[in-house]
DNA sequence: GCGACAG
DNA sequence: ATCTTGTCGC
């Protein structure tokens, strides 16, 4: 009866994920891994894959989990598998792996078996990355029990270790004047957990780029940037869509058509001109500190519970 | 008690 | 995350 819908699981669930992620963080590499990852135009990449989860309004439980992969630099779509989900874990700031992954670890393993020639070389993955409480964001989490290469990208900034939505940061914010123009976030604990980036002329909202895994955070700011033809980079943006259309035709809800009036002419995404940006200018000194720290190996899954309800 | 709160 | 309608600018 007494069901802690209101006060979210028990302290000891908390606990067991918590060591959940401090045991899998072990494996995080947060440097570049790829080849791919260091050519100027990534030349070499080919596939980009985005995930989300999408919500049934009225219901806590059931959710539309999608995977899609891009073809790059075109950014078209070349695969896409929704499915719907019963969620088992609720949403809890700084747990939102245990909520999402299991789902998209599923898509991904569906995908290895039956499209392995369209496996992703990365993963863009909607929240963060080292940006987190504990240094181990779902971006962090999917990455490390897939071993791809993931982004973070989150919309909104996850206060963590000093850094605070405050004055000074929209201040930041304000200073981020074109595409491509970012600023470090650096914690109080002396590292730098990410990039706001703007990623589109037309938005003023920063994006927040981190380190999921097997991807240094330049790579990633950088590969962010070439995904983008609007705010959202178009693998996540994709995958939300599609997400959304699936629990739309599962509910038997009227679809919009086709809002397509002339020719399909979408924005280019990768800017040529220049590839480095205005970081930190007139701000505090920011030094690179990488801290490069290999992982040994994936080691064995297991379920820490769910056992709160 | 107050404030924070990725998705 | 989810919902909503209009409004503004090119």
């Amino acid at each position: 009866m007494a069901l802690e819908a209101a006060g979210g699981p028990p302290e000891e669930t908390l606990s067991l994920w918590k060591r959940e992620q401090a045991r899998l963080k072990a494996h995080v590499v947060d440097r570049d891994t790829e080849t791919w990852q260091r050519d100027p135009a990534f030349s070499g990449l080919q596939r980009v894959g985005g995930v989300d989860v999408s919500f049934v309004k009225g219901d806590s439980v059931r959710a539309c989990a999608s995977l899609v992969v891009l073809s790059f630099p075109e950014l078209e779509v070349v695969y896409e598998e929704s499915r719907m989900v019963s969620l088992t874990a609720p949403y809890v700031s700084g747990f939102l792996a245990f909520r999402e992954v299991p789902f998209l670890l599923e898509l991904v393993q569906q995908l290895r078996e039956k499209e392995p020639g369209l496996m992703p070389q990365v993963l863009l993955v909607d929240g963060n990355g080292v940006l987190h409480h504990r240094g181990f964001g779902v971006a962090c989490h999917l990455g490390v029990l897939t071993d791809l290469p993931c982004v973070g990208v989150a919309k909104k900034l996850l206060q963590v270790d000093g850094l605070e939505n405050n004055a000074l940061h929209k201040e930041k914010i304000r200073l981020l004047q074109t595409q491509g123009d970012s600023f470090p976030l650096l914690g109080d604990s002396g590292t730098v957990l990410g990039m706001a980036l703007r990623s589109h002329d037309r938005s003023t909202r920063p994006l927040y780029i981190s380190v999921g895994h097997r991807m240094s955070l330049e790579a990633a700011v950088r590969l962010t940037r070439c995904c983008c033809r609007f705010r959202i980079p178009e693998p996540v943006r994709q995958a939300d869509i599609c997400s959304r259309e699936h629990i739309r035709k599962s509910l038997g809800l009227p679809g919009p058509p086709t809002p397509r009036s002339p020719k399909a002419q979408r924005p280019v995404a990768c800017p040529k001109g220049d590839s480095g940006e205005s970081s930190g200018e007139g701000q505090p000194p920011q030094d690179h500190s990488p801290g490069p720290r290999t992982a040994p190996r994936p080691g064995s899954q297991e379920q820490a519970g769910k056992d709160w309800q």
